[in-house]
DNA sequence: CTCCCGACTA
DNA sequence: TAGTCGGGAG
C-alpha cells in the first residue's frame, strides 16, 4: 500500500529517536535544566541565533540574572550590556519587560500553559511550544524552520510542496505520540541541524534513506529569499554601535557621529529608529539609553 | 561574499 | 502580509 506522510513520519520518529540516543548533541547547557526560566531564557536567545553563539552569552546571562525576580530587578542597561554580541536587542528589552511582568502580575511565576506563554511579550507560536516541551515536558506545536524542514522532506516530496498547516498538524501528531516532547524536539532539532540540514543535506549516510519522501534532494527545495545585504556600513551596523557606545553613558549626537566609520545620515537614521522604539532618548543635544518604556 | 532564522509592527 | 530587527563565523 501506498504510505502516507503520517506513517513515513512515524517510522522516521522511531530512527530519529534512536539516532539522536547516540549522535545527539550533548552539553548543551539548557537542556540539562527544567527550570523555565533558563529555558526561557536560552529560547529568547536562540531566536535568530546561532546555538554556538548563544553557548557562551547563555553562561554569562544566567551567572548574572539567576532568578526571573533577578531579571526583573535589574536595570535594563544592566540586561542589554549583557546582551551585547547577540543582536536583535529588542529581544532583550522584550525578555526584561516580561521578567516584571511576571514578577508584578504573576506572583513571579511563569505560566504553565501554551495559551498563557503567548501572552507574554517576545513568545510567539514556536517558544510558546518549546518552552512547554523543554520546560514542562508537555506536547505543544513547536515547529520552527528546522522542524518544518526536516517533516516537510520525510513526510512529502520535494518537488512537490507542502502546506505549513499540514506540517505543523503533522508535528503536532508526532509530539503528542512521543514519550517526551523534550527528548523528541531535542532529536528533530539536532538531526535538522547536523543531517537533515537546510543545503547539503546528509542524505548520503542517513539511515532515513529508505523511508524519506525527499531522499536525495539536494537541499533548498522551495528556497526564493533574496541575497541579504551586506551588514558592515548598514542602518543595522550603526544601530549597534550606537548602542555599544551608549551602553557606556550618555553621548552626545556630536560624539556618536566620531564613531570609527559611522556615516552621518545613517546614524541619524538608526538614531531615530531606536528613538521610535524607545530604545533611547533625547535630551537636548544628549542621548541616553532609556530605563524603561 | 553567504549563512543563520522568530516576533512584532504597520 | 511585507518589512524590520544582528553580528560573527566560514
Amino acid at each position: 500500500m501506498i504510505s502516507t506522510p503520517i506513517r513515513r513520519l512515524s517510522r522516521a520518529q522511531k530512527m530519529i529517536l534512536s539516532w539522536y540516543s547516540i549522535n545527539g548533541r550533548q552539553g548543551l547547557p539548557w537542556r540539562t535544566t527544567r527550570d523555565p526560566y533558563r529555558v526561557l531564557v536560552s529560547e529568547l536567545m536562540l531566536q535568530q541565533t546561532q546555538v554556538s553563539r548563544v553557548i557562551p552569552k547563555y553562561a554569562a546571562f544566567i551567572a548574572d540574572f539567576p532568578t526571573i525576580q533577578s531579571l526583573a530587578d535589574a536595570e535594563r542597561t544592566a540586561v542589554l550590556r549583557r546582551w551585547q554580541g547577540l543582536g536583535y536587542n529588542n529581544r532583550a528589552v522584550r525578555l526584561h519587560a516580561l521578567a516584571k511582568l511576571v514578577r508584578d502580575e504573576y506572583g513571579g511565576r511563569i505560566p504553565r500553559d501554551y495559551e498563557g506563554l503567548r501572552k507574554l511579550p517576545g513568545i510567539g507560536p514556536y517558544t510558546a511550544g518549546a518552552i512547554m516541551g523543554f520546560a514542562y515536558d508537555s506536547p505543544a506545536p513547536c515547529v520552527d524552520v528546522n522542524i518544518q524542514r526536516v517533516i516537510a522532506r520525510i513526510g512529502w516530496d520535494a518537488k512537490r510542496g507542502v502546506s505549513h498547516d499540514e506540517i505543523a498538524e503533522a508535528a503536532l501528531r508526532l509530539v503528542t505520540a512521543s514519550r517526551s516532547p523534550h527528548e523528541w524536539h531535542s532529536a528533530l532539532m539536532d538531526f535538522g541541524s547536523t543531517v537533515c540540514t537546510a543545503k547539503n543535506p546528509g542524505c548520503a549516510s542517513c539511515g532515513l534513506r529508505g523511508i524519506c519522501a525527499s531522499k536525495g534532494a539536494r537541499g533548498d527545495e522551495n528556497d526564493a529569499s533574496a541575497p541579504q545585504s551586506r551588514f558592515s556600513g548598514s542602518v543595522r551596523w550603526h544601530r549597534g554601535q550606537v548602542l555599544r557606545a551608549l551602553l557606556q553613558g550618555p553621548k552626545t549626537v556630536q560624539e556618536l557621529q566620531s564613531i570609527k566609520s559611522a556615516d552621518k545620515e545613517l546614524l541619524q537614521e538608526a538614531i531615530a529608529a531606536m528613538e521610535r522604539e524607545r530604545l533611547i532618548k533625547l535630551r537636548g543635544m544628549r542621548v541616553i539609553l532609556r530605563n524603561d518604556g
